[in-house]
DNA sequence: TGCGGTTATGTAATCGGTTGCAGAAGGTAA
DNA sequence: TTACCTTCTGCAACCGATTACATAACCGCA
């Protein structure tokens, strides 16, 4: 490979002038810049990035940390991330936790050796070395920023949805429907999301006085915990009329075990998910569930980096972005009331 | 931030002492090890990428294009390739080309940039940097891979199933139930993938003497596509009595069809798919489908890739790795046999 | 005591760009 | 013509690590 002293020499000019060409052509003059580029091209240069990363001090590199990338509803969100950091010039760097703390702490590594100019975390947990550059840059705001989980305390700013008052309207709509005995599965309560989704149905279940016949439940997200938890709520003496799984996998798991114990949905049992995943209206019924913007999400954490790396200015605001409870076939009124 | 001078000055040797403890810690006394660790310690240091990469001509990136990072199937091979590359010791930087020629082009240029050290290719089509990467590198291998598709003519390794072989087998199982008309929906025919599927499929038709028996039309493993593609073959005077599509999520849309016409599945109308996505199991009734193992092949890239990076040997074989058909409850003998 | 051999450490070149500063060239006005 | 300004280009320092090579220290043995 050729290097910009190929691309001088060749084009009889020198290496500032070439670096100038290509980062700031208006600088040069038209007769000087067809020169060069003609020399680049028969060259076929490309300027070593670590080379410009090393002298700027940039990467142009986002570290993006995601639980689980098999699971669509962080697929999309990433999508979105992906697509807004391609746009803005930006390219992406994947890790995949797996949920695990030591591989989020060793991807925050990344960071501080200035592989990626900032990070995207998109699990409920802030990495060590995240937290540490966190604290280390107080007051003015680290490159770190949140996509999902609304977490105050951990001082970065985040991109998420009401997720208290969504789990809100998702309880209000069944009571609404005449259920009373409503069942719920909730994602681990370790994080802040499952436990603002719990905070906003207890309220609801309160406001209709009923917590007597409120159980709870939790699972871990995936479909088969969906459906484990679902057999312990319809395992109970006065099993509940309505199922609300506070994602979509675990809401599938549900209808497996409900349909397995031979239960009609809607007639018998109600479920509600929560994503609106892609898969959501394949299944059988068509899942009701809260729409959360994956897309969107990802795209506003993107947007709330670059705003804190193109300024020194104090963290922007984090963003909460509108949700839509979105109705199909698997809620009704239950069958009898009592 | 502290740089490698910093930590050389506080513990007071050189700063190439410093980047031995660092990288071959046993080429130094215990004691100096000890010095230099607690600066290390002290100043909070991580050696700055850019510059290593700099020097070593290595970045420890390796570059994955997917067409489509919200399709479980890339997802889940992509968790392959990720947790892969991180056990190696490398990260992985994300390219969702959204089936956008021009954005896999962009993202080759990476390369060239030397922002990675290889390139996993998932579609089916070389960008133009990369076939002149593996053209100027001739006859030595260019460090690009393939997963999915196996096409001998880009002259680069890959990682797949045997997708005639799997397509036919299908078929196979088709026929052995008792179905004689049967419509297949394929992928887009400029994927090499799907025109083996088509073969291995048609030779099976062909061998059954089933020709005229046999409808073929086209999707976009979406799976609204797989619902159009449905229409087109059950609004036919002689419907088939089978539908065996080139991904699950085409299969979906075909039964969301089947089920809006009326049919009952697998009583009317038996349905295939293929690919074993999550999700397969959870529709309704739960899909008959040619079971790849996903993550195996991200896994596999990796080590392929890993095997041209090391040696400056010719190029690793291709690797084949096995499918399985998984009988679910979307399929069943026709109700009557003609 | 002196010599060859081994081991630990330091010196300084190097990777390939970017950019502040200086100087050259050309233009305008007095 | 001279003074001054603007525009274009080049020089060379710099970013922060790695590593070939040189040197110093120490060992054992004759």
């Amino acid at each position: 490979m050729s290097n910009i002293y190929d691309v001088a020499k060749r084009a009889g000019v020198s290496t500032a002038t070439v670096s100038r060409v290509l980062s700031q052509p208006a600088l040069v003059t038209p007769d000087t810049r067809r020169k060069v580029i003609q020399a680049v091209e028969f060259l076929d240069y490309a300027p070593n990035s670590a080379a410009k990363n090393l002298r700027t001090l940039r990467t142009g590199n986002l570290l993006v940390t995601v639980p689980d990338i098999s699971n669509p509803f962080f697929a999309l969100i990433l999508q979105g991330i992906e697509d807004a950091a391609q746009r803005e010039g930006y390219a992406v760097l994947l890790g995949d936790t797996q949920h695990d703390e030591e591989r989020e702490d060793r991807y925050a590594l990344m960071l501080k050796r200035k592989e990626a100019d900032g990070l995207i975390v998109l699990g409920h947990r802030l990495p060590k070395e995240a937290a540490a550059l966190v604290r280390a840059m107080a007051p003015r705001c680290a490159p770190v920023v949140n996509g999902c989980e609304f977490t105050p305390r951990l001082g970065i700013p985040s991109v998420h949805i009401d997720n208290a008052k969504a789990a809100a309207e998702a309880m209000d709509y069944l009571y609404r429907l005449g259920h009373r005995h409503i069942g719920i599965i909730t994602g681990p309560l370790v994080s802040p999301l499952s436990r603002d989704r719990l905070r906003g149905a207890t309220a609801r279940v309160k406001q209709q006085k009923a917590e007597r016949d409120f159980i709870v439940t939790s699972g871990d997200f995936s479909i088969e915990s969906g459906a484990v938890g679902a057999e312990r709520l319809l395992g109970r003496k006065a099993p509940p009329t309505a199922i609300f799984c506070f994602n979509d996998e675990m809401a599938m798991g549900a209808v497996e075990t409900a349909k397995r114990r031979g239960l009609r949905i809607p007639l018998d049992l109600s479920i509600v998910g929560f994503d609106d995943i892609r898969f959501a209206r394949c299944i059988d019924p068509p899942l009701t569930t809260v729409a959360q913007p994956m897309r969107a999400i990802g795209e506003g954490t993107v947007h709330l980096l670059l705003a804190i790396l193109a300024s020194d200015a104090k963290a922007p605001e984090s963003v909460t972005l509108p949700h839509t409870l979105t109705i199909r076939s698997s809620t009704a009124p239950p069958r009898a009331r009592r």
